[in-house]
DNA sequence: CTTGAAAAGAACTGCCT
DNA sequence: AGGCAGTTCTTTTCAAG
């Protein structure tokens, strides 16, 4: 496991992350051709990518909307109540709630950060009502709608 | 592209929604053996589902720590000035920094929310003050330090 | 690192229930 | 809709330069 070694990938590893950031579709050959490599040479800097950890695992891209989620909400909550026990807890309670896609603990004005999924605003004022505002230990609560997001892929 | 399909998924195809939300990499005939359809079956399904735009694309998952990105901080970001202009010049300078993976536009107390990874707090700083405060028509500022992430299936 | 080749498996197609 | 059988392509592994 601990074979941990690198913080060193050469511009090549780099210019694979990059392709694969944009589309984990792209077989071992075709990232070979669009980079001057073999196709077993980018096979194996792919594996060892993903041995060393770097590379975590690949996930589907859902569109929510078509789904029928059509709102997105980023809740800030802060706990009334702190200390190693509320936080566990809290995070317990939190992430059994399936609307909530992701939970980051976070250090500033508010303790948390939830990006939760709702139908329509009206569900998700059942949610909040219900789910969110009934976890242990919940303080003040801000709510914010998404409007749109754009990814990016970020430095390499 | 407009076989416009529907909110009409059944169990099983919501059964391969999970499956494959959480790994990526199961192919058409390990997702049919644990589901109990035929390869061909479930490969259609999964086609059906990328061609009616729920399923929008494969990503990969990176250690942003692994790659020397150990510092995520999420920024809120409230505009001086307002308006159809004002908003689209900023996104475009935004979007130009690389240390930027996500700008979110959100209603509320801020008008954005970024997610950006520096190398280090003090890396962070420099992103801040030389990319991020230069932005146009940036106002208030606010900085949230990730500590920790979870990411949930969400509601299927 | 390369090329070449072989085995396994996945993707895709057509036909039938 | 689902299954079966077959073809084609990629992935994966290995040997050798």
């Amino acid at each position: 496991m601990t074979t941990l070694s690198l913080t060193d990938l050469d511009e090549t590893d780099r210019a694979i992350l990059r392709a694969l950031a944009a589309d984990a579709t792209l077989s071992a050959g075709a990232l070979g051709r669009r980079l001057g490599l073999s196709q077993p040479a980018a096979w194996r800097r792919i594996k060892r990518l993903q041995e060393a950890g770097v590379i975590k695992g690949r996930r589907l891209v859902l569109d929510h909307e078509r789904l029928g989620f059509g709102v997105t909400v980023f809740l800030g909550v802060k706990l009334a109540t702190k200390g190693r026990v509320s936080l566990e807890d809290f995070e317990r309670a939190v992430t059994a709630i399936p609307e909530v896609q992701t939970v980051e603990h976070i250090l500033g004005l508010y303790d948390y950060r939830l990006r939760v999924v709702a139908r329509d605003i009206s569900d998700f004022e059942r949610v909040l009502r219900r789910r969110i505002m009934t976890l242990p230990g919940v303080g003040d609560v801000e709510a914010n709608v998404l409007l749109s997001e754009e990814r990016r892929p970020g430095p390499l």
